[in-house]
DNA sequence: TAAATAGTGTCTGTGAGACACTATGGC
DNA sequence: GCCATAGTGTCTCACAGACACTATTTA
């Protein structure tokens, strides 16, 4: 915090400036995969190379703000859409030469949706895409980096938290739930047990009105939930790697 | 990350310029309590009023250098000593209002010590002083929200990672390490249940050099542990709030 | 009928909480 | 002796994993 005992009171022009961006690591699982919103550069550095959209933080607002707005041009979600979602601090990438043209420092932010059946092209954003994490080549910058740390913040996430049902539609089947841990985990679950636990959780999922859903286009309909309102999972719901092998 | 798609190409002066600093929620236990490092601020605004430490994030360094620099000016540890503790970025804090002066984005580091018999008053700093948490009046600009965040922050992870042991001095007994769970957390523990919890926690501690030494200066010395290596705990050792009550 | 998914029940091992008990030091 | 802390043992309950079994739908 200012001031540094030494600075001649606070000519902010002192120093040569920061630019201030938000990264966004918006994930979805599609097709028992897990994406993630890449955008392609149209510029140099790094012209033709994908990267995590994002954008300056303008004068007025805070880098929360800002994250919320490049999320509602980069997805062409309305902004009622983008106003209720989850939207988490990851944390801050200063190292002073990750853009070679200047001084940035970057506040990534993480975003979970649901697959979208809307085509998402809304905005002027250039081309962006949703593209299976597994697929992600190397990324401009340091967003290789942003997008592991990424996926290891939900990782952990999943385990203390319903944030799980982010990634699905308002209602959905335990199917469904336990498709996405399975997902994002990238381990089996027992079906039994996983759902013993879930129901025993309270505030993680409630039961839905509705008719019941085939998760799978077959078998027998599964009753539907919706997200339920507690903050934390107590008891958590640890990965089978959280226990010692 | 730039560009922005409309962004002018990069002049860094198209924007009024952000100053970006770093803000330090360093902690030590000391008799029974949590405390906080708290500097008195010289010049306006919040003139007399106690703050956090921290400083501007200079040209060349990462906002983690920044706040290791600060960090050993502060506490006037040794270059070295500083240079191994752990240092873990909280969050960015980046409201546009929360600097009267100019914009200023702070990341947010959190450290935590044992408690030094060094007087710690070696910088040039101004006035730095332990204070214990709960005597923390209103602090200077948004600091009270960043130490609120640092200490929830430090809660929870006191239950997955042997953390802990930083607090400790390099040997310390059963008796401390607990003594500085149930500081951290408000809570009484049951030691016999605290002990086999710890030592049946694979790299949590390991035995020590040295003979027994007393904890509070009566009864049976007690056994010395030094940290572990292990990054988590397996099993985590949970608050007993964790639980459903 | 088979296949696929949803849902229920049960057994067993592990670990957490509670707490009684013993051990070793200073006074 | 008393007191304070360290350290051990044991009981019980809750929960996680494993897995057998039933139910309901489509093809």
């Amino acid at each position: 915090m200012p001031p540094a005992p030494e600075a001649a009171a606070y000519d902010p022009y002192a120093f040569p400036p920061f630019a201030v961006t938000v990264d966004l690591a918006v994930f979805t699982v599609r097709d028992a995969q897990l994406n993630v919103l890449l955008v392609e550069r149209g510029e140099d550095p790094y012209r033709g190379d994908w990267a995590l959209p994002g954008g300056f933080v303008r004068p007025g607002e805070s880098a929360g703000q800002a994250a919320r707005r490049e999320l509602a041009e980069e997805t062409g979600l309305s902004h009622g859409t983008v106003h209720g979602l989850h939207l988490e601090q990851l944390r801050t990438y200063s190292e002073p030469d990750r853009d070679p043209r200047m001084r940035v420092v970057s506040v990534a932010y993480t975003a979970l949706l649901p697959d979208l059946p809307e085509p998402r092209g809304g905005g002027d954003a250039a081309v962006a895409r949703w593209t299976p994490r597994a697929d992600t080549g190397p990324l401009a910058f340091d967003h290789d980096r942003i997008l592991a740390d990424a996926v290891d913040r939900i990782r952990a996430k999943f385990e203390y938290t319903g944030l799980a049902t982010s990634f699905c539609p308002a209602a959905f089947t335990l199917g469904e739930l336990q498709q996405v841990y399975e997902t994002v985990w990238g381990v089996p679950l027992d079906r039994p047990n996983f759902r013993r636990k879930v129901l025993a959780t309270p505030g993680f999922v409630e039961p839905a009105e509705g008719p019941p859903r085939r998760t799978g286009g077959r078998g027998k309909p599964a009753a539907l939930y919706r997200a339920g309102t507690a903050a934390a999972l107590h008891p958590p719901l640890l990965r089978p790697e959280g226990r010692q092998p």
